[in-house]
DNA sequence: TCAATATCGTCTGTTTCAGACTATCCGGAA
DNA sequence: TTCCGGATAGTCTGAAACAGACGATATTGA
């Protein structure tokens, strides 16, 4: 019940166990593995030390079993709900929770001569659709439900935001491959100007 | 010159000293914290411990300044740019190299109840805008230079990118403020069923 | 029946995190 | 001239997380 420092993943194990419900970590292992592991990945191991904390925290209720091959059944408690809605509230904080890999290989890509937006795009479309993939995952196995409101809601944010993205990169491939992007264009007339700086 | 494992932080201090040229930690803080700090946000004192790594592995370059303050100069070797392009050039791969606190909780919205998507979308618009204000805030300090390609190429691509994000979440947000959004519908005819499961 | 495969869980050295802490420099007020 | 505050610059450390090797138990079907 002491106080312990919660990480992303901790909320993601403490949002696994809401959506549902009591988990052992092996059934959380495989569920992370079909869904939000594509948005946010961790070794496995993890999902065996890490409901421990939060059962230590008081986050998660653990009920042993002990028949057969001992394992570990979690469930969440009033405190383990209230936590994470406290932090699924709150806006990202700019504090060491930024973390983008796709944008930063975009930042430094001036550094690729010449830059080859093709395979940026191509890059970019495809984990994007994997994204959809997930989405579309979720809503056919849910679309049996008849909760139909907050998860449908959710599920058609998702997708209508991955669409976008796709969208958009489907739009820079569909340029490249018309040669309309400027990478092209802007290489001959570069070759004559050397490395001259600020001239204002 | 011995192998290292290079993490994503490793490679961002690559990338901003072949972007800036030969730095100082200190240096490399300053300039990480109002550009790519934003997609990417690490402590500080990796910016001390991480280049000296990289210099042990050859892929930085050591010049200690002995007046005055001690301090580090760091230049980027041919080691070091081959590196770096290669892994730019590789898509990302999907092994713990995938996180996107945004996304993960726009997947677990659900459990907010009810969906709160007004707040999700300010959200994600700030973030959107302020990701927008670092492009722009680099095309503003690189227009004057007549290397247009490449980073411009680059630039573009970080805008496109960020405004078709921005643009999905404004029109959310203006969904929601005409209350055309599903949430408000879909509560009342909630109300009556309760935690039925699977009928099929 | 036992071998192969799938399921389930633990362990461990290394790296990173997060931020407290130390140290230096510089300008202006007392 | 010293003293103070703030900006600049760098170090240190305990606690987590990482990454994956490894160990153990079930299940199956030959």
């Amino acid at each position: 019940m002491s106080s312990v420092r919660l990480s992303t993943t901790s909320y993601v194990v403490l949002g696994m166990i809401a959506l549902r419900g009591p988990s052992t970590p092996y059934d959380l292992k495989r569920a992370v593995g079909r869904s939000v592991g594509f948005f946010w990945s961790f070794p496995h191991a993890q999902l065996y030390s890490e409901p421990k904390r939060l059962e230590e925290a008081g986050l998660l209720d653990l009920h042993e079993e002990q028949h057969g091959r001992r394992r570990k059944l979690y469930t969440i408690t009033e405190a383990g709900q209230t936590a994470l809605r406290a932090w699924l509230k709150e806006p990202v904080n700019a504090h060491f929770e930024l973390r983008d890999i796709a944008e930063i290989k975009l930042f430094f890509n001036e550094l690729v001569e010449p830059a080859d937006v093709a395979k940026l795009a191509v890059d970019q479309i495809h984990q994007h659709e994997q994204r959809i993939a997930v989405y579309e995952d979720m809503r056919r196995r849910y679309s049996d439900i008849d909760a139909v409101s907050n998860r449908m809601v959710t599920l058609e944010l998702g997708l209508g935001m991955e669409r976008a993205a796709l969208d958009f990169w489907r739009g820079v491939a569909a340029q490249v491959e018309r040669g309309e992007f400027p990478d092209s264009r802007a290489r001959d007339h570069k070759r004559r100007k050397t490395s001259r700086r600020r001239s204002t």
